[in-house]
DNA sequence: GGCGTTTGTTATCAATCATAACAAATATCT
DNA sequence: AGATATTTGTTATGATTGATAACAAACGCC
């Protein structure tokens, strides 16, 4: 016997179990705004992770590169690259950290000043699309709120 | 002239202009909850996109790899490294397809129903460590309704 | 019967993350 | 001061994840 025909429209699967998961929504949702942010930041070529570096730097400048990949929950290792790939855009500086030489101080060269003001401009739009699919100011903080208890 | 001593405690940096940033947050939480997932699945030896296939399967017995795979957002590409490796430990079969020879309809095996039970197990005390962070099921409930808006 | 589409698959490719090892420089301790 | 431990940047390496292109077999459509 064969199985019986139950409906015309496409049966549904059940998905609640999978769902219905805290990390699972989570992933969902960061690949999502990852994804977005990557087509918003087409043209300038920036990866979320090389904008917040930027932005820590120029907040920030001088300070040696394991403070601010830690900050950035990046191992030191896997923050080479990721400077190099700057300084070699000529984005950012290396210079001789003073005291310590085996360090390398951090800092953004005027070129990188400039790119950072456009990738905020493109940012600070991004930031106001999510905050609208959100649905306020409010929504965002409490959003955070409740993704801090997370970490 | 070098630096004037400005403080013994250590000067802390700048982070709201990258820290304040839904998708940052988001990528930092979904990693910590990740991270904490895989510790609890350490012994079973299972990651978070393989529960998820092993749970969907299960409640539906006998999908074709695509409708599995496309729900959870997965190119069929990749997913099918991840049938491969599930099958080859036991816990799922790929069967013909009724009507379809293409196709590979996946179903729990009698050891993956066993594991799968003990996975659940898990999950649920993994997902009310969750909600316990988050401060309650409502506010878990408020954050998936948060985080849907973002997909 | 011919043609476009779907399905599973392989092969790449890029990005991300983790670990181990190492040399140079620095800090610590006695 | 000298021996020892730690820090810093770096390279190398491996595992995981995600994306794309191409392909043969099977299917659906006309």
């Amino acid at each position: 016997m064969t199985a019986p025909l139950i409906s015309q429209t496409e049966p549904e699967l059940r998905t609640e179990a999978t769902t219905d998961i805290v990390g699972y929504r989570l992933r969902r949702a960061q690949l999502s705004v990852f994804q977005r942010f990557n087509a918003a930041f087409e043209m300038l070529n920036l990866r979320p992770a090389e904008y917040s570096v930027l932005v820590l730097i120029a907040d920030n400048p001088g300070r040696k590169q394991t403070e601010i990949a830690e900050i950035l929950g990046i191992k030191r290792a896997n923050f080479v690259a990721l400077v190099t790939g700057l300084e070699t855009r000529g984005l950012i500086e290396r210079q001789a950290a003073p005291g310590d030489r085996r360090a390398n101080a951090l800092y953004l060269t005027a070129d990188g000043v400039k790119f950072l003001d456009e990738a905020r401009a493109i940012q600070d739009r991004f930031e106001a699309d999510c905050i609208a699919r959100l649905g306020g100011v409010e929504r965002r903080d409490a959003l955070l709120r409740l993704l801090d208890t997370l970490c």
